[in-house]
DNA sequence: TTGGCTAAGTTAGCATGTTAAGTTACTGGA
DNA sequence: TCCAGTAACTTAACATGCTAACTTAGCCAA
């Protein structure tokens, strides 16, 4: 296989997951999805499920599965939307938002030692992939609306 | 949640897998994961699972069942290593080599379409992603030795 | 020849992704 | 008023990661 560029990104992000898990199981006792999901509810202020299925980037189900577990280890609050529909509204809790104030930092310092050490230019290297993301999404939509 | 490069990556790579995925499903009727490890034999005849498995970037155990499920659909030739020892050497058969041909050719150009559309210079991104994948080796192999 | 060591592979159980199908809560027209 | 439609969520079953613990095969020293 001449190395392509998928694989080098699925293989490169694959092991990025994984140390962040480690690193975040052995500081703050969660796991990498359960803190994604955590960060950006805290983003979302009273996001929907669907809302922070999208933002994921995962399903659905996925997110149902994962705010049931969080809400029952104390890290998220769930109520019914107020203004009513089948709603849930999400929220961190005070434990929530301490965790993920102390990942990101953890985490964040990491990884750019990481990338100031390969010696690629950080923030052109991130402009490139929001800029790949942007293209993909947008293409995935036309995709989807063209069938 | 300063939107962070790992998030980036991870949602990024989500994706392409997840398109990847759908893509070898509909036109070559496998999946990403099984279609990467049948690649990866292609380029390592005679492997053992274990070197498949570091090529991979993931576990034994993930490949041992990989294997069984492949060969299982005569895409794999898994045989002792007549060399002796506990070793499986692994091979493509004819149809897993036919259908690596396939969709090699499939994806990338799917690839380079998006990459092409976004305006990010695909060689330079695919050698930064390289370089951080190698510093990032080289550094979780540090890490492990004074562990 | 045998008991321990090492390398390679497997098994078991869990986490988290998926799709398909079912449920719940509201809305709007007859 | 009530039934059909729509949006949001949940449930069930499966795929594929992981770690921990076990098995298998060959080697070597006593």
């Amino acid at each position: 296989m001449e190395r392509s560029l998928s694989f080098y990104l699925h293989v490169l992000t694959a092991r990025l997951d994984r140390a962040a898990d480690r690193i975040l199981r052995a500081e703050h006792n969660v796991s990498y999805s359960r803190f994604l999901a955590l960060a950006l509810v805290g983003e979302l202020e009273g996001a929907t499920q669907r809302v922070l299925a999208e933002y994921l980037g995962v399903t659905e189900p996925s997110v149902s599965r994962m705010t049931g577990v969080l809400a029952g280890e104390g890290l998220l609050d769930v109520q019914p939307d107020p203004a009513g529909g089948n709603r849930r509204r999400l929220r961190l809790t005070e434990r929530g938002a301490r965790l993920v104030a102390a990942g990101q930092r953890t985490l964040e310092d990491r990884l750019a030692m990481v990338v100031a050490e390969s010696g690629v230019p950080y923030d052109q290297y991130v402009r490139y992939t929001a800029q790949l993301l942007e293209t993909f999404d947008r293409l995935e939509r036309e995709r989807e609306v063209s069938t």
